[in-house]
DNA sequence: TTCGCTTCTGCGAATAATTGGCGATTAGTG
DNA sequence: CACTAATCGCCAATTATTCGCAGAAGCGAA
């Protein structure tokens, strides 16, 4: 595995759990913690939640997964490389679209034209109706 | 008050709380539910935080206010009037600026043309650095 | 003004989500 | 192989929000 490489880099031990919820997250797309918990114990019965929590934060401090909050409370993990689109949250069905990055394009560039802030496109959720809906 | 009237119109009691709950939101602006409750207090402490909950809801539901979820876990409310702007919301400072709702207006056309999504500019937080952070 | 029906409120318990403490375990190093 | 610090599992503690219920109050009608 090249994940060794890539959790030793980072200064981190490289633990069966640790390797199990960054898979995990790589694998499900998008997951709450609970989610995640669930995979991995699908695999490996005994971890704990209050260890996937932790190592979702391990993992997002040294860059590796992100968090968005997809409006409701919970917050939901991406693998930090597959951050290039923009979640489209249906405030009626509950759905998550995705639409490239490019479509904020001009309005991150607005934004730090005009304001001097620096969008993270990646952490960020839309909220609205989608098509569906809309009808 | 003009108030007697709003409240009455959406078909809803006018009872002494929810006055209060409505204005404290007025009056802060941006404010968690906490915070609402707190200013409530200021001036009539016997509040319950559960009725700041359920009228906050109740009020959402009229269309007098509106939350936004600005990142942590904790949603904040605004009086649905002053939806003009956008959140920007800083990672690091954690300060919460406001724009135009303008800036997005290319951006939530793009959406709507190319993916039938209708943003809903005024409940969407953005993320990323303030101009502050940046440096 | 009073009456009665229905909507609110206050309170406390129930849930859900997340965090923190701590002893036991284990990765990585020499 | 032994040692040290990072990490884990377990569980209690927080924090945020919701729910159930009995009593209080708003408001239209008599």
């Amino acid at each position: 595995m090249a994940d060794q490489h890539e959790l030793r880099e980072k200064g981190l031990r490289l633990t069966p759990q640790r390797e199990l919820v960054l898979s995990a997250v790589r694998e499900l797309g998008h997951a709450t913690p609970e989610e995640v918990a669930e995979k991995v114990r699908q695999t490996h019965p005994g971890i704990n939640l209050s260890t996937v929590y932790r190592n979702l934060e391990t993992l997002e401090n040294v860059g590796l997964v992100q968090h968005t909050h997809l409006g409701h409370g919970g917050a939901t993990y991406h693998a930090a490389e597959e951050l290039t689109h923009l979640h489209l949250v249906c405030g009626d069905c509950g759905s998550v679209g995705d639409a490239p990055i490019d479509v904020a394009a001009t309005f991150v560039q607005s934004l730090s034209d005009d304001y001097g802030f620096k969008t993270d496109v990646s952490h960020f959720a839309i909220y609205g109706l989608c098509a569906a809906c809309v009808k």
